[in-house]
DNA sequence: ATAAAAAAAGATTTAAAACTCTTTTATTAA
DNA sequence: TTAATAAAAGAGTTTTAAATCTTTTTTTAT
């Protein structure tokens, strides 16, 4: 469903909200133990993140990545859309160039409604949410 | 969501069914056409499935592709499961090697629901029925 | 029998995703 | 003002999926 990158990109962003609600800083290997990942690829990826400014870091001592509160506030959507893209949203399930509604794929009916569930999803939850429900045990970001 | 691989597969085997309702036999050339697919490829698609049983074929002039009344009866699920493995029944969105209700990823409950209507339409949908909806002009297989 | 047709088998090639390593730059605390 | 820390940047490598090409085997019609 998602691509590998962007589910350690999850993963790690709602580790560095649970992570640094006191005003902290998470740094890189932390993260990667955290949510299990290999160490070297969710530096990359939090390298991309930066840039696009999903995610806040600080170098040297004491540095790490943090959230703002506009980010603790974003939705998943908005993240998936931009690693991912808009394949979720929008591709046929059976790779049709062209899928609609009145040039459906055999699919195309069955799965709308169900699609729209994961898209709805997606938009509602935040990333604060999320990391107050592992903040309190109740979800967790690694096996 | 499907591989390359399951999305093709998935075309052929109702293009296939569509297309030899009379009990003629349809060729890999036909079939790559009639579904948009690279010819080479759908070609050893189909070889596999031919070995696992899933389509039927016979060599030679006049032979070609078919399904027999076993097949046609098929759920999409099996072919699914055949080709992509489990993965999209039962991996964890977020790519937890263990995820379930007792140890939940932050997604896991909200999209338990929504992923098993996934499910329930890929077992509910049979490849002779969705070939009868491209035969009659209601569903396409290639934009 | 033989030639043509068509799938099966085997072997590669290409492209994209996943992942790793090394060097550089910025920051901070001693 | 220097040494240590940590992310950024750049440049790979590895793995997997996707796609292609060539040869062989089977079948059928002439």
């Amino acid at each position: 469903m998602f691509s590998k990158t962007c589910e350690y990109a999850i993963r790690a962003i709602i580790f560095i909200a649970q992570q640094t609600q006191d005003g902290s800083r998470v740094g890189v290997k932390a993260i990667a133990k955290g949510i299990d990942s290999p160490e070297y690829f969710i530096a990359k990826i939090l390298q991309d993140l930066s840039r696009k400014g999903f995610v806040q870091s600080v170098k040297g001592p004491n540095g790490g990545f943090f959230l703002n509160e506009v980010n603790l506030q974003m939705p998943l959507s908005r993240l998936v859309r931009e690693i991912d893209g808009d394949r979720l949203f929008t591709a046929c399930a059976l790779g049709l160039k062209q899928c609609s509604a009145t040039h459906p794929c055999p699919l195309h009916h069955e799965f709308a409604l169900v699609k729209s569930g994961y898209v709805r999803i997606l938009e509602e939850s935040l990333i604060g949410d999320l990391a107050m429900g592992v903040n309190s045990n109740l979800t967790f970001l690694k096996a």
